[in-house]
DNA sequence: GACGGAGCTAAACGGTCGTTTAGAACGGTT
DNA sequence: AACCGTTCTAAACGACCGTTTAGCTCCGTC
C-alpha cells in the first residue's frame, strides 16, 4: 500500500499489458507463430483475458496493426505538414523505424500475408498529400518507391547486413552514417525530378 | 497404359510435386502457417509422403529455402561474372524477382523468422566478389544497400502499390519502366563512386 | 446487507497440428 | 515361388491451439 491504492487506472493496466507482450510476439513471430498464451504470459495475464479485452487472436492482431500504421500515419504527416521535401519525409520514416524496430517487422508481416489492401487504406490518405507536393508522373512516383525501399530494406536486412560486414547495423554510429546517406539519396532525386 | 510404364523417373515425381507445392504454400503463407495437410493435398499425395521423402516439415522448409537461395545466388554471380557493374547487378536481381515472385516472399519471410544468420551465409560468397568490384567504402556499400532495397521494395510493396495507384504493377509495361528506374539509378550510384 | 456488474481465474472443449505406425501393393532378384 | 526393399496409404497418437464456460472476488449502490 506504499505505492498506489487506485491501481486500475491506465498507464499499466491489464490492457496495455497485452498490447504490448503482444506487440513484441507479433512482430517478432507473425500471426500465426504467435499463442495467445504465450502472449498472455508475457503480459502476466490469464489467455481469457486476450479475449475478454479484444474479442479473439485476429481482433487483437488487427489492434496492434491498426495502432502501429496509426503512428506511422502521424510521423509522415507531420514530416510532410513541416516541410514538403522527400529528404525530409525520408527522414521521418527513417526515424520511425530506427526508433521502434519492431514496427517494420509488423508492418512487413502484414503485407507480406494480407496482400497489402489494408496498408493501402492506411497510406490513401497520404497519397492526396505526396501528389500534391511531388506531382504525379512516373519519375516521382518511381523514385519514391526507391527511396521508401531504400529505407525499409535497411531495417529488415539488418541482421543480414551485420552479419555479413560485421558490426551492429543498428548501432548509433551506423544508424547515422545510414541516415545521411539516405536524405543525400533523397536530395539527388528530388533535384533530378525537378 | 497409353503414357508410360516407367512412371517413377524424375521430371514430376512425387518429390518433385511435393517441392513445387512446399514452396507456393510456404511462399504464400510462411512456416508456421502452412500445414502439411494443405501441402500434401496440393501435391496429390498423402501427408507421410512429405516426412518419408524430407523427413518432416522444417526439413521440407529448409530444402525449399535452399533451393531458392541456389537460384539467386547462380543468378547474381552469372551477372556478375559477365560484367561487373552495379546496373547489371541490379536487372539480375530484378529479373530474378520479376520471374520469380514468390521467391521474394519466401526468402523475405526466412529473414524475418531468422535473423539472417542462413541468408548472410549464401550472400558471403559473393561478398568477396563484390568488394573486389565495387570497393569496400561506406560509399559503395551505403549505395547497394539502397539499391537492392529499392528493387526487392517494389515487389514486396506490389500490392500495396497496385492498390494505391491503379493499374498492375507487375503487368510487363509496368515492370518494363521498373526496370529501367532501377538501371539507371544504378548507373547513377556507380557515377558518383567513382 | 443483499444485489449486480466488472475483472479475473482454472478448467475444459473441440479441432487441427506434425508425426508415427502397421501394413498393402508391387517390381526385381534369387 | 518365396523373398525383399521401395513406395505408398489409412489410421491413429499425443500435443498444442483458440476459445468458452462456470464461478470466484471485490466494490459501489440501493
Amino acid at each position: 500500500m506504499t505505492q498506489s491504492t487506485q491501481t486500475t487506472a491506465a498507464p499499466d493496466g491489464v490492457r496495455e499489458r497485452i498490447l504490448a507482450a503482444a506487440l513484441d510476439e507479433l512482430a517478432a513471430r507473425g500471426l500465426e507463430a504467435s499463442s495467445v498464451r504465450t502472449i498472455a504470459r508475457d503480459a502476466g495475464v490469464t489467455p481469457a483475458m486476450i479475449n475478454y479485452y479484444f474479442g479473439g487472436k485476429r481482433a487483437l492482431y488487427e489492434t496492434v496493426v491498426a495502432e502501429a500504421q496509426a503512428r506511422l500515419h502521424a510521423r509522415l504527416g507531420a514530416a510532410l505538414a513541416e516541410g514538403p521535401s522527400a529528404a525530409g519525409l525520408a527522414a521521418a520514416y527513417f526515424d520511425f523505424l530506427a526508433e521502434e524496430g519492431q514496427m517494420q517487422r509488423l508492418l512487413l508481416r502484414e503485407v507480406l500475408d494480407g496482400g497489402g489492401a489494408r496498408s493501402a487504406e492506411l497510406v490513401r490518405p497520404l497519397r492526396a498529400i505526396l501528389t500534391a507536393y511531388f506531382g504525379d508522373d512516373d519519375r516521382a512516383v518511381q523514385g519514391a518507391l526507391s527511396l521508401f525501399g531504400a529505407v525499409a530494406g535497411y531495417f529488415i536486412y539488418a541482421p543480414v547486413v551485420g552479419e555479413l560486414l560485421g558490426g551492429d547495423p543498428l548501432s548509433p554510429e551506423a544508424l547515422a552514417r545510414r541516415r545521411r546517406h539516405v536524405i543525400q539519396l533523397a536530395s539527388t532525386m528530388e533535384e533530378s525530378t525537378r
